[in-house]
DNA sequence: GTGCATTATATTGATATCAACGTATTTGCA
DNA sequence: TGCAAATACGTTGATATCAATATAATGCAC
């Protein structure tokens, strides 16, 4: 049937252009990380006037909430290794827009919370991101957006 | 008509909790990155007996073809910085699977070559990339996966 | 053929990302 | 109670990412 012993599991054949082809045409890893390296571009260009980075935004954003949430948590809501957070955290604290306290019931827990310099920043970068999401939802047509959030959680 | 003024560019008011949840809910570039996190993390782990990234994968299967492709050509076919290309290529340079050659008729090109080494290795690589993709393409339904693929290289 | 704009790439500095490993705290069980 | 497993988090080292800036080669106008 195939041409190709790729599937064989025998002494690996090394992979013609045509398995190149198939690869760069198909691979959803691929096509999302590409598409994740031009979003961030993106919106890193939006929010330099506010000197923000696309995941600081999001990263502050997800902090403004009534109770200030613990690193981990915050670490699965963005899909995030812990330790990721932790050193993303840093230039955050450094600018005191947010703060770090250990939590008081569990002493291990460290919740982060958005200072008044944070929140007031956050409210600077709400308009600049509708106005790039706007032009983002743009470039697809009606409800092409909805569709595309669920693939991408169903692959998350 | 709205209750907040965070579009009328008067004084900056400060997010709601309400905003948080609507960027958290909608935001496509937080999406991708999220879903970007979680597939790099996930083919990071199957090609990790190959010490390779997926990134890593991608780059040496964008070199397989006939001729050796310039750095600025690969660049942009990854979406990619051209300084992060430079980057990522010392890795795979130090390993021996990739060689960079400078263009015999344009003397400013850098022609990125695959070696045999690294033939080699991306033949080892194709089958866990097949496992591995196979297994991501189930958790969608069938046609989805190509719209999917449209819908991110419209916002690339 | 001189000179200048353009093109292709490298270097530096900052943040982002994760695995491997280590520390402190809590929990559960004997 | 005492102690081991589990939990929450930090640190280190390597790669990844890009802006700003610099260098070198090309090409074109004149």
């Amino acid at each position: 049937m195939s041409k190709s012993s790729e599937l064989t599991g025998g002494p690996t054949p090394e992979p013609t252009f045509a398995t190149t082809r198939e690869v760069r045409d198909t691979c959803l890893c691929l096509f999302v990380q590409r598409t994740a390296r031009a979003l961030a571009r993106r919106f890193d260009a939006a929010l330099r006037p506010l000197d923000l980075t696309n995941g600081q935004f999001s990263l502050l954003m997800s902090l403004n909430r009534p109770q200030p949430p613990a690193l981990g948590e915050v670490a699965e809501l963005l899909a995030m290794d812990r330790t990721t957070l932790t050193a993303n955290l840093k230039p955050l604290e450094r600018r005191g827009l947010v703060a770090v306290e250990r939590g008081r019931d569990d002493r291990r827990r460290r919740h982060l919370r958005l200072t008044a310099a944070g929140h007031a920043l956050l409210g600077e970068a709400v308009p600049i991101w509708r106005r790039e999401h706007a032009a983002l939802e743009d470039l697809l047509s009606g409800g092409e957006a909805a569709r595309l959030r669920a693939e991408l959680v169903a692959l998350s």
